[in-house]
DNA sequence: GTCTTAATTGTGACCGCTCACGGTTTCGGC
DNA sequence: GCCGAAACCGTGAGCGGTCACAATTAAGAC
């Protein structure tokens, strides 16, 4: 499991040797620092350059104090969030050349939790994303978290911390408010799982402005994020409140899919008798049958947002709990359309959002 | 960028003054050496977990000249192949309890790649695991390679490197195989983009398949994986190559979502008039419509190996240049069907296979 | 020519840990 | 009562760098 002792690498003290100075002035070379005269800079850094040497970063993290390292926890990789999650801020993250270190985990219990952190702590990393999709009760971590900076990215635990959110809430009620525009007064809407920050969010945000619009809640059907869930759920929703909706905002593209092919299989029609709006913006969104009217999210800002906010935190202006929150936006395509009998046409054309 | 020193750890010194002990006795009871008392080991531990110890890795590793870290290097991360590889290997890694470095680049470039590959041996990774989905020829990175163990994860540089592949060639050809159960004689082919190796074997698997079975290549179309390229390419066939085949093998998921629906556009009806086989197996594809029978890819068993493969070159028994080939499986669900007029009735019940 | 100052370069200590030994005890055996 | 082997515990060096100085040299100033 441990690699044996490696082949010697080439270290200052070699490169000092062969340059006949000390390994000082090669450190001091390697770091851009002044003090050393043009033509000894000159001679160092061909033999570096010959050499190939590399810096050994453990020692210099070592030794300085200091770190180049983030790391990310999160869980749930598999679904399409977290793995753009962890995508976009290892980008964001090498665009600051940081190196990015990457500790999944399988449940979200505390224990696990905390052993990633440790673990990251362990290799000294700079600070720690965070990404809990679920809703769990982190307080007994608090005390970790002070000892390292991190930030949550659009993950909520039971204490402060600077943070970066997308707004959940805001992107259904987009997808609801859009439906409502397009004249639908009886919206149903199929969930992802509650104890899920963005499925408990979604559902409130559907809540919310159907309340604002002072229309009674649509029926409900749970799903758990996966095409088939959304299949399973839509399939409810035919056999136990058929009539009680004419359109529906899915938590998900995934569920969406499946909703849609459960309506098909009753030769429901999309859009023309029931109205659909997804979430996520998935790339194949574009291509369903009809193409879906969703919500997308910018992961690569939530990455981007999320490393300055940690690399904030480490730099001069002192942790300042600054809570970010990206808003997401309405992408409209075929899967959602008037409803029957009513008034101004739907606009935009659906066509040009194929992708 | 660079994080200030930090506010101090507990470090083996401090606790061998708390508990009065020297900080080897420390050292010995962390890493569960002999030859320390039982009693002063209880105590040890105790003081341990009280204060939170935990052992600076970076320190540990720069004296003992032993790493627990490996480093994965990879590109396209957005697409579903290298996003599995990255989770799935991160596990495997996680299972054997060594840290995960992640470092994705944006071209593959040589400069690139190598840059990547020497920030994570900069980084004293015990290994290396690369994966390069383009067909480069990476032949000047082979002094790096000589220097840190890689393995190379389902892709092919221009020089032998311990690695492990799925067998792209093998999947095509059972896709194209099983069409060929079902009475097609003309099979076309909508090819990923062919500078992919993955691309490229499904195009050589889909071709020897057919001269095995005598029988003339049907027409092509190229995408670049996308369900949008799919849609095209699909598009391509129908009004170029009409009449000339009954059956397509896709080179992959998404794409088959975007031919499909050039299909159904076109009022092709599938599967009873053109049959399809994907490629991948993404979780949704059992939702498609009609549910999509593809190519399962062991993404898990891929990572298991790849890391399996690294420790290998690191432990006793030396760099034995395994190339472990992994078989894809076909799944049967409901977009190919026997071609109409011919004779048995399609094998499986698809409705068990949605997901 | 000597002194001051700035520009270079070198030295020792140390970061937190491991490694290879070197000391003590303890205790049974004769 | 002495010896030797375990069993236990401590010391010094060093991993490959950085940091804070000290030391040397070069360049001006008078």
């Amino acid at each position: 499991m441990r690699s044996p002792p490696k082949k010697k690498n080439v270290t200052i003290h070699d490169v000092a040797a062969l340059t006949g100075v000390s390994y000082q002035t090669v450190s001091r070379v390697i770091n851009g620092m002044p003090d050393v005269s043009a033509t000894t800079r000159a001679r160092i850094q061909q033999v570096l350059a010959e050499v190939g040497f590399r810096p050994n970063l453990t020692a210099r993290q070592l030794a300085s104090k200091r770190s180049t390292t983030v790391g990310l926890v999160t869980f749930a990789t598999s679904f399409y969030g977290p793995s753009q999650i962890m995508v976009h801020s290892e980008q964001a993250s090498k665009e600051l050349s940081l190196t990015f270190m990457f500790s999944g985990i399988v449940e979200p219990r505390t224990r696990d939790i905390r052993r990633a952190v440790d673990e990251l702590c362990a290799h000294q990393v700079c600070g720690i994303l965070i990404h809990l999709p679920w809703e769990v009760d982190l307080r007994d971590l608090q005390d970790v978290c002070r000892n390292v900076p991190m930030v949550a990215v659009d993950s909520d635990f039971g204490f402060k911390c600077p943070s970066v959110f997308i707004d959940q809430e805001l992107g259904s009620r987009k997808a609801t408010r859009r439906l409502l525009q397009l004249g639908h007064k009886k919206i149903a809407h199929l969930r992802g799982p509650v104890f899920w920050r963005a499925g408990r969010l979604r559902d409130v945000g559907w809540q919310k402005e159907l309340k604002a619009a002072r229309l009674p809640l649509g029926p409900v059907a749970d799903g758990d994020w996966t095409a088939e869930s959304g299949f399973k759920a839509a399939q409810e929703l035919i056999s136990n409140h058929w009539g009680k909706f004419t359109a529906v905002v899915v938590a998900n593209d995934q569920m969406a899919l499946g909703a849609i092919r459960a309506f098909e299989e009753s030769s429901i029609h999309i859009p023309e008798q029931i109205s659909l709006v997804g979430f996520d913006d998935i790339p194949e969104a574009g291509l369903f049958r009809p193409p879906l009217s969703t919500i997308k999210q910018d992961f690569a800002s939530l990455g981007r947002l999320s490393i300055q906010c940690l690399t904030a935190q480490v730099e001069p202006g002192r942790a300042n709990v600054s809570n970010h929150m990206i808003q997401p936006s309405f992408v409209e395509r075929e899967s959602a359309v008037r409803v029957a009998g009513s008034k101004r046409a739907p606009r935009a054309n659906p066509a040009a959002n194929r992708r």
